[in-house]
DNA sequence: ATAGGCTGTCGAAGCGCTTCGACAGCATTT
DNA sequence: AAATGCTGTCGAAGCGCTTCGACAGCCTAT
């Protein structure tokens, strides 16, 4: 394994010498940095990651938090860590994967040891107990997700509320009096994801003000679960005439539950789902759709903690504006019989 | 932040005592153990991670590198992502998470630097171009997947080979004569990734053994390339009776394309998927399929990894064995008409 | 009683790097 | 001509840990 002094003496110059034209904090002469530059390249130098880390104070990794769960989104999930993973790259940071299993114990084991210099936390619970620790460190971090307070805390997320009501106020638009939510399973509901409820009560507050009536249904995914909850729709609200679906598990077989009912998308009915683009374009019938930004998501949390790390930028809430695509499974309200 | 020095003197014993009491490698008295371990609870210490990586010579960390694309398999991936983290932590180990957007760089990269003590790398291509590295080096690696040549590497991977023959046999046992697979996405076989190519492999070989004919079609995911894929099936084999699919996002759209054709499954047409078992339970369908294990792939390759790290085992390839799950796809071949 | 062997603990060296202060050499100012 | 300020380089200290050899103290075998 080459070293540093290898390097220095390869180029004839001191250690110290080599490691400023490696980090460029003080000026070093054309010829000195060209020729330090030969050598680490003849050696095939890389500078060794535990001794930067413990010389310099810091490790130059970022630890992702992911949940472990994989009860929703997890396509969503993947294409953010990817996201982390690719922009942390390319601002010299590389990416340690811990899984929400640990909880807050891994808070406390990587602050404390120095293993990473910041964290990104995803899943995050409105009052999720990992929250306190990072509060009470100095190491930054940046939360995907919006626990309900974010006093001292930075976060990135979807403007779930905003979400909620693009999609109310899309289908009220077109003449639909009578709305059901499809939702996640009951189990994301009960540990108070925040997104979860966020939009629904987006939702709720455009609906109350569009005139609306709204039925909320949180869904386990399949067809079997999914027939059950649509007979309970239109068993209490016969004359549901919109969708909007948050939980991807469920969209397919809505569509094909509808068809199988003698329900015509967009005519008979209106579907709005909140879902990945790819996912939106995929189905049987082309849907209206709410994207979710994941890569977005992901790379904004990195330059947020970028930005933190190299002393710029504070604590900030970044809420992501939600964009609605309308497709093929949305239209006007069908005449009331 | 606290450190090994700290904990020494507020236990009153040196340094390298605690530094014995914690890696366990001299015998350290009863007493004095139980002092330094109070001390380290007392002040809440956690060994500093650069400096062990530096003076012990490993990290503790091992890299995991997931691909970038995203056109297959992504739950898959994300298992196995969590496995690899979760088991890895079992034995002590981080991960650290690397994308295939970096290729054989990263690995000169994370090898060079110490980053991490080992590899583990998904998505291998037949003729990988990380291979050569790995073998050059004294670095211990993993692979999930399997190359064309595999001397001097370590792979995990479910035997597709046996996998592609399982379905067919199935399907010859119920009496299918003629076949159709519905394959991975066309850049999938140009790229000459292993899975693909060796599920038809072995799939080829047993309906040759079996007397059953196979038409293999490649297939972008979704709706409309279905829709044409499956019309010129059935336009050049008309007498198709059997679907084998390994294309998750093909699953649903080709069992709503027999329905509306009118094709019933399992009466007319039997369909074996290729698959995680949550989609094949959830589907429209409940599908005989072969499981893909990629929890049991994430946490083999982990174990081999470490069984390296410690110096036992060598130079392996473990091929787990596919199972095959009958549910409600599947059935007799329908009488010649 | 003495030599030899264990156990448990310590001190010191060193892992490869960053960074601080020192300073040589040169150009600019007075 | 001397004083001053830059620029570019160097040496040395030290980051927090592991590990090696040394050795004090005690037990067993002669």
């Amino acid at each position: 394994m080459v070293t540093l002094a290898e390097v220095a003496q390869h180029a004839g110059v001191s250690a110290s010498t080599v490691s400023y034209v490696l980090s460029g904090k003080r000026s070093i002469s054309a010829t000195t940095r060209q020729r330090v530059e030969q050598s680490i390249r003849e050696l095939g130098y890389h500078p060794n990651a535990g001794a930067r880390a413990l010389a310099g104070k810091r490790s130059n990794i970022i630890a992702l938090m992911v949940p472990l769960r994989t009860d929703m989104y997890v396509p969503v999930m993947m294409e953010i860590a990817l996201a982390v993973a690719t922009t942390a790259r390319t601002h010299g940071y590389d990416v340690l994967l811990l899984t929400g299993e640990e909880g807050p114990d891994a808070v406390r084991r990587v602050t404390g040891s120095g293993l990473a210099d910041a964290m990104i936390l995803m899943d995050v619970e409105l009052e999720d107990e990992r929250l306190p620790l990072l509060r009470g460190t100095d190491q930054p971090s940046v939360l995907i997700g919006l626990p309900a307070d974010t006093t001292g805390l930075t976060c990135v997320d979807l403007d779930w509320s905003a979400t909620g009501a693009l999609c109310v106020e899309h289908l009220a638009g077109l003449g639909h009096r009578d709305i059901a939510v499809i939702g996640e399973a009951p189990a994301v509901y009960e540990r108070h994801t925040g997104f979860a409820e966020r939009t629904l009560e987006g939702l709720r507050a455009r609906a109350r003000e569009t005139g609306v009536r709204v039925l909320h249904r949180p869904c386990e995914g399949g067809y079997d679960a999914l027939a059950l909850t649509l007979a309970r729709i239109f068993d209490e609200r016969p004359g549901t005439t919109g969708f909007v679906v948050q939980n991807e598990s469920a969209v397919e077989p809505l569509l094909a539950l509808l068809r199988q009912q003698g329900r015509a998308v967009p005519e008979d009915v209106s579907v709005v789902a909140i879902c990945p683009d790819q996912v939106a374009v995929q189905a049987s019938v082309r849907l209206t759709s709410v994207a979710i930004p994941a890569q977005e998501m992901g790379r904004h949390a990195v330059e947020h903690l970028v930005a933190k790390l190299d002393g710029r930028g504070g604590d900030e809430v970044e809420l992501l504006t939600p964009e609605l695509t309308v497709r093929a499974s949305s239209g006007p309200a069908p005449a009331a019989p």
